[in-house]
DNA sequence: CTGTTAGCGCATTCAA
DNA sequence: TTGAATGCGCTAACAG
């Protein structure tokens, strides 16, 4: 018998080295050897745990996780929602997730939906299919009943599998990572105000976004509270990438030639308004026009001029997102993420 | 009886819906049941199809994936392994990945190593532990033979449980796809040597990479063969990242002030350069000092001057390579990706 | 076209 | 402490 093999079928030549093989090679039973390379308790002898080691090391054992995710019901995946991961807002939040989850010896499955909400909800669905441990979901959710009502029914299945759920960001979903939109928006508006300027304009994201709306509203409360007006012809709403906010600018002075200041609700747009109100309309930032953004994105310092905006603490955000769903993690209230207002070059007092 | 839920422990109260349950509450068997659901051949007649589909969606039936790939064994999950989700270069490959997954509808699981070479190999066994269908290393290994051989074993060892592999990138695994490196560096080069530069400096990334050792060699064989110096002490290495850009570009003009122009290997690093030699050394840019980036990332138009790089395509590589471990894709010579130089405001002729 | 049956690799009672 | 046996949910022959 010159070959061990026995059983019949095919794919399973000498390929996969199942515990089976390891407990045979080892003279032990697959209990054992199940318990000393998978078991945290230590109910094994030394010399068998021993004996089963090596057997593991010489085979080149490598454990079969559908398999244990089937034995035991639960794997160690945790699946991360993002609009789009090449927008570094995510790209930062995934950073700091997976950190963490290389802590936690999970591994992050990250599904893109590249804004569609219906795809938010499939992935959901698809993540419960793989029986991940828990979904992060780390896009803005979007301000539609029908939308917020499937997407809640597919977590609460999610749950009842067992899976556990966070977000980053106050959603209608717990537990989430709190991150205050709103006081961060005030902060940039009262800066903008304190400069002098009276007459500034919004460059929004996509207005079905409850993110939007919040960065927004903190504007419009932060405004009307120091008195100044601000009507909806100067807030435009387009995509939250750099084209966006570029013809998001250029539509907004062709309107309103006489902003002195622009609030953009994202980094990566006021990227393109600063192109658009520099390259563009020939004024200057900011002696002519000050620009704001949000989110403090690696690149803000570097844009032209360096970009004053509302720093979010993303990469932690991440983290904490994964904290809450790692291990008995209390369902504690979060203190909340601290924003800043970071001034660098983009904006100065409104030209006299 | 308010509560339907009924059975014993936890978990499984009316939580899991089974292909069983399904089953049953259509009244066929199981394995009709399982060809109606996830059998993709077309035998099962037009009346209990119908009887399954429906109580599939009465029950809220949704497949368990670690039991299929026990069964099948195969999942429809790839891996891929960067570097740093947070770097653009590997979220614009991720991004690429995720959006060709999705049409050969895999879920992608996403592997931060961090620049540890260590941490490549244990997630590659990962995810050999995880089945995944493939995994995509998109990136540079380093010019280490331990750890490309253990690196290489535990990939063939993928391979023979089933496994796909494919890279980003020359880095001896079949099948890559191509990015020619050398020849963007040779071309950006090239342009410096027509600008009438020919004291210039590199600023490189980690010295052991092998990406870094393709773009430096590019550029040393296009000054050569112009009839260029490039003594060593203008090459300096740091990390790909902006402070390592930065102070790399410091240390650079300390020793050789005399630099015209700079090669950074990255745009993040050029960004730190370009931020050393006009916020630090006060320097203009282009018109005393010219800074030439690699890979155009997003916002490598937005820095100060909008920034001169060898454009890679790395959206498209990034789903090149999974349709390179997609369907029975051939493992055919792939044209590679073109390179070119985008001239834009951080080059100009040297100072006369 | 449909049902029966035998595993897939592992965790886990339950005995010994 | 260790082993034997059972089942996790599903797929894939094989038979009818």
């Amino acid at each position: 018998m010159p070959n061990p093999r026995s059983t019949t079928r095919a794919t399973r030549s000498t390929g996969a080295v199942t515990l089976q093989r390891v407990a045979e090679h080892a003279g032990v039973s697959i209990a054992t050897a199940s318990r000393v390379l998978h078991g945290g308790t230590r109910t094994v002898g030394e010399e068998l745990r021993r004996k089963v080691e090596d057997a593991a090391r010489d085979l080149g054992y490598v454990s079969n996780a559908p398999a244990q995710a089937l034995a035991r019901s639960s794997t160690s995946v945790v699946g991360l929602v993002v609009h789009d991961i090449a927008d570094p807002y995510f790209a930062a939040i995934a950073a700091g997730a997976m950190r963490a989850a290389k802590r936690h010896r999970l591994m992050v499955m990250i599904a893109a939906t590249f804004g569609d909400p219906e795809l938010e909800i499939e992935y959901v669905r698809s993540l419960r299919a793989q029986r991940a441990r828990a979904v992060l979901l780390a896009g803005s959710g979007v301000a539609d009943p029908d939308l917020t009502a499937r997407l809640a029914a597919e977590l609460d299945a999610f749950r009842a599998d067992g899976g556990r759920v966070s977000c980053i960001g106050e959603r209608g979903v717990e537990p989430y990572v709190p991150l205050d939109h709103t006081g961060g928006a005030e902060r940039a508006a009262t800066e903008l105000w304190q400069l002098g300027h009276r007459r500034i304009g919004v460059v929004a994201g996509p207005e079905g976004l409850v993110t939007v709306q919040r960065r927004l509203a903190g504007i419009r409360a932060a405004w009307s509270r120091l008195g100044g007006e601000l009507p909806d012809r100067r807030v435009v709403f387009a995509d939250f990438t750099r084209s966006g906010g570029r013809e998001a600018a250029l539509g907004l002075f062709a309107a309103e030639p006489g902003v002195t200041a622009v609030l953009a609700l994202n980094d990566v747009m006021a990227a393109g308004v600063l192109a658009a109100v520099q390259d563009d309309l020939g004024r200057r930032v900011p002696e002519e026009v000050s620009v704001v953004g949000f989110d403090d994105v690696p690149f803000a310092v570097d844009l032209r001029p360096s970009l004053t905006t509302v720093r979010l603490p993303l990469e932690e955000a991440g983290e904490r997102a994964v904290q809450l769903i790692a291990d008995g993690a209390s369902p504690a209230r979060q203190a909340p993420l601290g924003v800043a207002l970071v001034v660098r070059g983009s904006t100065g007092p409104v030209a006299g």
